[in-house]
DNA sequence: CTGATACGGTAGCGAGTCGAAACCATATTT
DNA sequence: AAATATGGTTTCGACTCGCTACCGTATCAG
């Protein structure tokens, strides 16, 4: 009767909206933009090898020179710290300084929608997330992006025991937390090929 | 073993994001921006109650003033039309024109979506609708925001017969494809208070 | 070793966003 | 008739964002 996908499009754009107004709340009294803070959401889950300018330039979406500007400032702001990479002397690496966490801790930018979630089941909430993911997986694979992900479900994760991980492609033994960071190496597991060429 | 309602976050942020990318690519022939092709998609959508720049500015999440300014833009480029509305003179009203349309028409916005969701069962996409229009509905009455649904659902449509319907708030008859465009005026049906407190 | 080329990041430009506040014109209330 | 509310517009300053040019480091070819 809906036309669905249409719907769940139209749902998930305005829930977008709604978080970026969120995000704007939270960062007006800082004097921060929307994307700043969510530069600052995006280091508090990235994984080692995803904490650099280009990576967030690619989860958010914009430019890296756009990400240089949003960098300096929050480097100003003193709510991140840039460090230069010892084996590649080109990449700068990113993190939250004290006070960067604690502007996080402070204002939970998730809060809302955590509290707009409660009383959804785990089970439909499941449900959700699958889908959404499978949407994702397929829109990134169409727009070359890279496809950010965490460690269950990527090529490259090794269980090494019981709780020792490692990540293939770098050759890094993983700590349990860490398996759960976003990663922007992330590989598909299943996604040699797919031949289920609908057209 | 995931936490799902952040992880259901995430995925909608970034599915936003990717979205919003989308709308600046198919803007950047045209040298708008996404907030530009968001509007025009909304004027596509929008019913008669809400064709005003007051209620963009809502459903985008910016200031009218701003709205303002996107709105100078979109008219000067003669993708939109404005016209005062007769009962209300300061009011504003909106309208796609004949190249607004025919810019969506070339450029199908949402293509990439549906590229990406053709294979998700209806099934399935139809439990992710509602898990989302549950956590909207909620977090919009959080925020107090104007809710933004269409006619089924809400507390004012009426029927009057098989094929005519009536909005009960303003008192106009509805042609039927009129009452599954977007209103700003929706009030979700069974919503005087919920007593599904639970904590 | 040396040049060419690739790559991560920065800098500067111009058009545009954005919130805030001031403002205008039209309703609405008192 | 005056006070107030409301829908839109304007102006301002800080910032975004794509673009192009640029710098320094890495890698590759000879």
């Amino acid at each position: 009767m809906d036309k669905n996908p249409l719907v769940l499009l139209e749902l998930v754009e305005r829930l977008g909206n709604l978080m970026r107004a969120e995000s704007r709340r939270v960062g007006s009294e800082e004097q921060l933009q929307p994307v700043h803070v969510e530069a600052l959401v995006y280091l508090s889950k990235a994984n080692r090898y995803s904490n650099t300018p280009q990576a967030l330039a690619e989860y958010v979406g914009i430019t890296k020179g756009t990400v240089s500007q949003s960098l300096l400032l929050l480097d100003r702001r003193g709510l991140i710290e840039r460090y230069q990479d010892d084996l590649d002397r080109r990449v700068v690496r990113l993190r939250l300084s004290q006070t960067g966490e604690q502007f996080l801790y402070d204002n939970q930018p998730q809060h809302s929608w955590q509290q707009a979630t409660r009383n959804i089941s785990p089970n439909r909430i499941r449900n959700a997330v699958s889908a959404l993911r499978e949407a994702l997986t397929t829109l990134q694979q169409d727009n070359e992006g890279s496809p950010f992900g965490s460690c269950q479900g990527c090529q490259h994760f090794e269980r090494l025991s019981a709780r020792a991980y490692r990540c293939g492609l770098m050759g890094d033994r993983l700590s349990g937390p860490e398996t759960r960071r976003i990663c922007w190496l992330y590989e598909e597991k299943g996604s040699g090929v797919e031949d289920e060429e609908e057209e």
